[in-house]
DNA sequence: TATTGTTATACTCTATAACTATA
DNA sequence: TATAGTTATAGAGTATAACAATA
């Protein structure tokens, strides 16, 4: 089934859902393979999240980082133990509000999430290559379609 | 950068790449929660990814699958060692080369499979609900490309 | 000797339940 | 009493290294 000139074909909301369940986790797996791999920082993909939502939104309470990523407290208290003893993450206490963390990245933190993301992206960037103009803008338009789909119902 | 309407937009394979990073892992959080959510059969993506594989390859190796799925030998056995406990799927020595192993699906890990999916799709579907027309064509059309690309190489 | 799997070990991700400390 | 986080415990997923069995 090539639909790609066919702009008349119906997609079904079912058909789309099987082909993203079809399709997702592949895509995944190659991702998570470019991230543990990347060199000087092997990252696991939550991780990786977890890296770029602070490298955002510094100052961040354990809380915020767990509702965005969407994970239990105790799995990203214990993530963030993880991050913190390998000198990639800050935990200190919230002045304001002594039951508060105050999360962050350090510098190597910065730099980690900075690898790591250049790296993947040249690694996708690379398959990306082999698909024309016109291929390109569909998958990116179906990323801009799909972005806020699955995030939006998530507050 | 809102680009949907504008099909004049220039997508870069590193902006492409970019947005598959950000997407697809959200994507993925919420085919996992589905998953494990469907009653009756619990399921993880990589153990869902197996029953779908042995669902349409009966009979396959261990070796096999482990190349489909992408991870390495021990991880697979090991993996196959929870499903075989559960009842979902077959092990067997075989005849014709004993140091192999046949692979297969118990009628409780089809019925697994199938309720599984079916579960997934109609949730993932009713999301795509919101979709208009065009955007589920659009992101069909994206699926049917990302597919070969990223499975196409793993020979 | 090469191929197919398994066992041993360890680390990360994840959850639930029970707890502490602050508000 | 409610909120923010941690500790305890457990199970799945993953890997590497070492091993066993068959070809």
């Amino acid at each position: 089934m090539q639909l790609l000139e066919n702009k008349t074909i119906e997609a079904t909301p079912e058909a789309c859902a099987h082909a993203i369940l079809d399709v997702v986790p592949t895509v995944m797996r190659i991702i998570r393979a470019r991230l543990r791999d990347h060199r000087t920082c092997e990252l696991s993909v939550p991780q990786f999240r977890v890296l770029a939502y602070l490298n955002r939104r510094s100052g961040a309470s354990l809380s915020e980082l767990t509702e965005h990523i969407g994970l239990t407290l105790p799995s990203m208290s214990k993530m963030m133990d993880g991050l913190v003893e390998r000198g990639l993450a800050t935990r200190a206490e919230d002045p304001e509000d002594r039951r508060r963390v105050v999360l962050g990245l350090t510098a190597e933190g910065h730099e980690a999430f900075q690898i790591a993301r250049a790296g993947t992206q040249i690694d996708l960037a690379q398959q990306m290559n082999r698909l024309s103009a016109e291929q390109l803008a569909t998958v990116s338009a179906a990323m801009e379609i799909l972005g806020p789909l699955f995030t939006e119902d998530r507050g």
